[in-house]
DNA sequence: ATGAAAGCGCTAACAC
DNA sequence: GTGTTAGCGCTTTCAT
């Protein structure tokens, strides 16, 4: 498809040939180092050293080789470039989203554009997967990796399967986990999920709420764990019994296990007069059933949920929630990333973010 | 750094050497085809073609080498072979977020969801570039395009220059506009603005409103003044006199314009009893104004906003809204770039895809 | 300070 | 059917 060189002087198979190679410039393609070597009349390697800072060229000849550059507005090819620096100057990232939700909510959306956002700072592109499920995690995560087109990965640690965190951490790869893995123990970001729990907790206690039990997402992720224990100290500390609901996550189809869960709650054991919602994903299930039974928000039960958003302002009642820095952990992942990628390992293998609790109307502080 | 080959013959600089190459593998890096070719006793060649599933390989022969790719598993070097076949394997997609809003809002997070998914479908990787500014804009484009790192585009056209949008055009670069250009004819995806805004407007005539209002964002997009224009043939076929209030989008910092304008809307002329707010964005500084001032939402005024959001079911009233197919409109984009890519252009220069409206009660229809 | 040339890992044209 | 080799566009010794 692309010409080669015309036979130059039939010498074509004599290994005795020096390799003639092209000598004129002559494509249709887009500028070449070649190109730009032969306008400014210097080698190839000068045009080089010039575009890398190198040292070795005379500042005469670097002036002229930049104005042409600039002028042409020539920019190396990246795939040759990699090649041979043996860097591919992007990054990757995972991330999941089960059911269209995970996308609409703020968490993911933010997350990524922080760390897009500080990427571009470092000159580093972002390749990203999205993971539907948590078998396509798999996939996600061997098209981003293979062939080596990044240098570096970010990944939600929870959603990430024990394989292929091991294979990372064999390899050696840079990688850090936004969240903590069940399986592996790396760099990683976080927030501080028992701390945010036990503030929400806490605060139901200090309105006067004795009652107070949790709806939590599934056991499996380590967040969930964090949370409920956040929860149990809060209600040990007043020497009250905790009272855990699980239930999964919003699937793609089917009915939400998060409405039965609440339903449980409401309808077993004596009347709640709290509720602390483990997950932002849980709360719409939540105030339906609760309005649904007719429980008063938060006359009867007063509500906190974790993970806040800003619509929730605008909700009746407006949710009280405890607020997670998504932006700063953004930031936080892709500079331990970049650490990582430079060889400086981070200070401290787990980077956790506090939270703080926005006080809105459905924790009844307000009433 | 990397270790070239030790002198095998002393043969280094006679330009009679045939150039001998390494001949044994010994390295530490990752396997090279190379490796693969020793290993299955063929030669690279061979091993590209299995690879390629290009013909000219014995069945034989192509099983032993797909068994030793599948064993060690061997993935080629994306740089060396986009080099050689002068493709990367990847699309750029380049989104807008003014403020840290426009993220947390559904639309591009689900939109880059939907062009992620097809695209690993077709085993393209996603660049992701966000630009914070409009003026951003050009750096996250020539980021993302300086080196051919991509083989495709998927841009916001609306925040896109001019300037940008006919380099593209002029290059005959791949690439699809979400939104029309104010600028440049080009292929793009986008919804049917206009229509959507006259189903809301028709809908709260249909309704008994009359003197309905629009809140709209910036004149500049086309798709305020189209959706302005879907409104005015709305009002125009009742009989009625259009007003409408543009205002800004919410910026990163400032008394959000939008409160102002809706100030203006309630405050000036004679009382409304419709308002049709053009855009998500908007929504929740008319709920605030609206309380603000006593006036009751839908009792009052009724209200219909363009674009959907799932929170939307739990604001009090419900936000009666026009939905947007926004998955179907990444799907689309994605589509469509792969279609040009492909050297096969699409049909339809432009794809409009259908609104429809999402009543609740902030229209007053169930009331 | 500059240029020549080797070679990164792969594919494609061609020779056998 | 299989091997050989040139060369993609760049960086990087090494010689000059």
């Amino acid at each position: 498809m692309s010409p080669r060189r015309a036979g130059t002087t039939g010498s074509r198979k004599k290994k005795a040939a020096p390799r003639p190679r092209r000598a004129t410039a002559r494509h249709g393609g887009p500028l070449t180092i070649r190109d730009v070597a032969v306008m400014a009349a210097v080698s190839p390697g000068t045009v080089s050293k010039v575009l890398n800072d190198a040292p070795g060229v005379g500042s005469e000849t670097r002036g002229r080789v930049l104005d042409l550059v600039r002028q042409l507005d020539y920019h190396p090819d990246a795939a040759a470039r990699s090649l041979v620096v043996r860097r591919t100057g992007s990054i990757g990232v995972i991330i999941p989203h089960t059911g269209s939700y995970s996308m609409a909510s703020a968490y993911w959306p933010v997350l990524l554009t922080a760390i897009t956002d500080r990427a571009a700072e470092r000159d580093l592109n972002v390749l990203l997967s999205t993971a539907r499920s948590e078998e396509d995690v798999d996939s996600a995560y061997r098209s981003i990796l293979r062939g080596r087109r990044v240098d570096g990965l970010v990944v939600g640690a929870e959603q990430f399967g024990q394989k292929q965190l091991m294979e990372l951490l064999v390899k050696g790869f840079p990688f850090v986990m936004v969240g903590k893995s069940p399986f592996v123990s790396h760099w990683c970001v976080d927030v501080d999920n028992a701390g945010g729990a036990c503030l929400a907790t806490r605060h139901l206690l200090g309105l006067g709420r004795r009652r107070v039990a949790m709806l939590a997402g599934p056991e499996a992720y380590p967040s969930v764990h964090d949370r409920v224990e956040g929860y149990r100290r809060a209600m040990e500390e007043a020497g009250l019994e905790p009272r855990v609901q699980h239930c999964g996550y919003q699937q793609a189809s089917g009915a939400p296990p998060a409405l039965l869960a609440v339903e449980q709650l409401l309808e077993s054991g004596p009347g709640l007069d709290g509720l602390f919602v483990g997950a932002g994903d849980l709360a719409p299930a939540a105030l339906a059933v609760a309005a649904r039974h007719g429980v008063g928000i938060p006359k009867d039960v007063a509500l906190v949920v974790f993970d806040d958003h800003p619509y929730y302002d605008r909700f009746t009642p407006a949710l009280t929630a405890v607020s997670q820095p998504i932006h700063d952990l953004g930031q936080a992942a892709f500079d331990m990333l970049f650490a990582l990628m430079s060889g400086e390992p981070p200070e401290v293998r787990e980077r956790i973010l506090p939270t703080r609790l926005v006080v809105r109307d459905s924790c009844g502080a307000r009433a």
